[in-house]
DNA sequence: GTGAAAGCGCTAACAT
DNA sequence: ATGTTAGCGCTTTCAC
């Protein structure tokens, strides 16, 4: 490939002409930079990003890692971060880790081998060997936000939604609706976000004088195969619950599933609402009722957070939460 | 950052020898090489990739490049790219397009400039200006394969599904069914693979002794709402049609919606198939019959290709098509 | 406004 | 099995 030197040669100028040519054109005479910026379209050059990463130590990549971007709640995340990285000319190296424990440490090993200027954690399970690598990660001062979830012992930057709101609204939402007995379809209580979600449910009862039940949640995880045996779990025991408030959209999907096959009305005979309003949840039958998570704002944010600190040279600290908005759609119904 | 002249010096070797034994440990000493290792491990040393690829003129990334990632026909995709890159330690540079045509051209610019060894263009439109990007790729002897679309004129390395056998199976699969009058919601026909569909549709009928009508195909875009407004186009004209095949599950999606509100039962009324099997369709009301296509093994396969090539030094030009698959669920029925 | 020298951390090529 | 030298293409620093 052609280089500095060459396009130096041929206008008659030094390569440091030519390389203030790119980076400060305002220290160069206007007349030299064009003839340099002539010369070096024809002759197809472009500067080395590597050679430059070499001498800056800044590669302008971000990584970005994430479980599994085939789970509908992550395209939006990843594109919300790629817009705002493109704005600023940096490129989002992706990688998925399948909540594994061994990649993600090897996935940031080789990103800081690779010189990445900072990383993007989406979807950290939060175990004892996650916060183990979070802490890791912070101690070498590598500028790192997470997103959708955060470590209560780690100090760290992160997006996230207000999760206690947003079942707390949710709850509510079903209450207002005439509903009392509420089950819940849990995802994992040793998640922190699914804590929150629990105590906003909690107290969204507590507010309108409705007894809480601990008998009333059952748990799961956060997959659809998972939201459809909890919910026959649930059916098993219990007849009489109205509605149910679903953790993730995932977990309501099943929920779906189960009551097709079962002859169980949404909403005529039961109410579901969940959170996350993924992309596809609009098409259901009937659609269904959840609280959006800002999926593209969170993405988008945590590239903000990121490079910006990376531009200014220090670590992220801000803790971004957004506000979770209910989308109403058909899935719930007014009872009595 | 600490360097191999570092480890060297601690080890009280040159550094060639370090760099050795991480790049050939075959060459050095069992002895030496423990030894190298240790310190290495004990000091956080860790190649600098970016050095490296200076030298060798490898980044070991490859970009790929998506209309939007959002769309969940792409992250399957995706997920195949990354999985089988991770795997040769390669790593993936995902950025979005939106179809646009000049930053389709800036990120090659952007990849070039950064040195990465090949190009995954995933749907790519198929326009003129397409093809002339394309075509300087290829000129510029970037390895480059293409998936979910080929374009006619160009010689390039592709991997897609074959997409007249689908829409001849789709179509074939309604004949079977008993259908006769088969409308077709169709993605643009300037496009070369929806060319194909509509061939594999036609040959279907006309296989069945069918006559074929131009005036049954409609044709709209690729999203929901257009599947919507064709599907209202296609009612305002029609009303005796049983069954509908829609080039893309999305716009089947659209159907989906107009029948909701216009209270067509499926597939009581009417019989959907289509082609694509998004990660949702399982989940509409009835579950959509669909010709999967292997999007993962699509993703998986274009990276091997690219890989491989790329390590061979070669230009890829693996032409690969992948059969779709009839995944029989609820949206399609017998008639009389 | 422009240039010369040095060096970022590594590997290729050659030497021992 | 190990070492020496040179140089990849840039930017930093200092000089003019």
């Amino acid at each position: 490939m052609v280089n500095i030197y060459e396009i130096a040669k041929k206008a008659g100028v030094s390569h440091m002409t030519v390389s203030r040519a790119f980076n400060n054109p305002e220290l160069v005479s206007e007349k030299t930079r064009n003839k340099i910026m002539k010369i070096a379209n024809e002759s197809g050059y472009r500067p080395s990003q590597v050679a430059r990463s070499m001498r800056t130590k800044k590669t302008n990549y971000i990584g970005l890692i994430l479980p599994d971007i085939i789970n509908p709640f992550f395209p939006e995340i990843v594109r919300g971060v790629d817009d705002y990285a493109r704005k600023d000319k940096y490129n989002v190296i992706l990688a998925n880790t399948d909540n594994d424990y061994e990649v993600q440490a090897s996935l940031v090993e080789m990103f800081l081998s690779r010189g990445i200027d900072g990383i993007i954690l989406s979807g950290i399970a939060g175990g004892k060997k996650d916060t183990e690598l979070l802490n890791n990660i912070i101690k070498k001062g590598i500028p790192t936000v997470l997103i959708d979830r955060y470590i209560p012992d780690v100090n760290s930057s992160y997006v996230i939604t207000d999760n206690f709101r947003a079942a707390y609204d949710a709850t509510n939402y079903l209450v207002g609706l005439g509903h009392e007995r509420i089950g819940v379809i849990s995802s994992p209580q040793k998640i922190k976000i699914f804590q929150d979600r629990l105590r906003g449910y909690k107290a969204a009862l507590n507010d309108n004088d409705i007894v809480f039940r601990d008998e009333y949640i059952f748990e799961g995880d956060e997959s659809i195969s998972s939201g459809y045996k909890t919910a026959k779990n649930l059916f098993t025991k219990y007849d009489d619950f109205t509605a149910i408030f679903a953790m993730c959209d995932f977990m309501a999907f099943g929920i779906y599933k189960y009551c097709r096959e079962n002859n169980i009305i949404i909403p005529d005979d039961l109410s579901v609402i969940s959170i996350d309003n993924i992309y596809t949840s609009a098409f259901l039958t009937p659609p269904l009722t959840t609280m959006s998570q800002k999926k593209y704002e969170m993405g988008y944010s945590a590239a903000k957070i990121l490079i910006e600190s990376i531009k200014k040279n220090k670590i992220p600290d801000t803790q971004l939460v957004l506000k979770a908005k209910l989308i109403e759609r058909q899935s719930c119904k007014k009872v009595k």
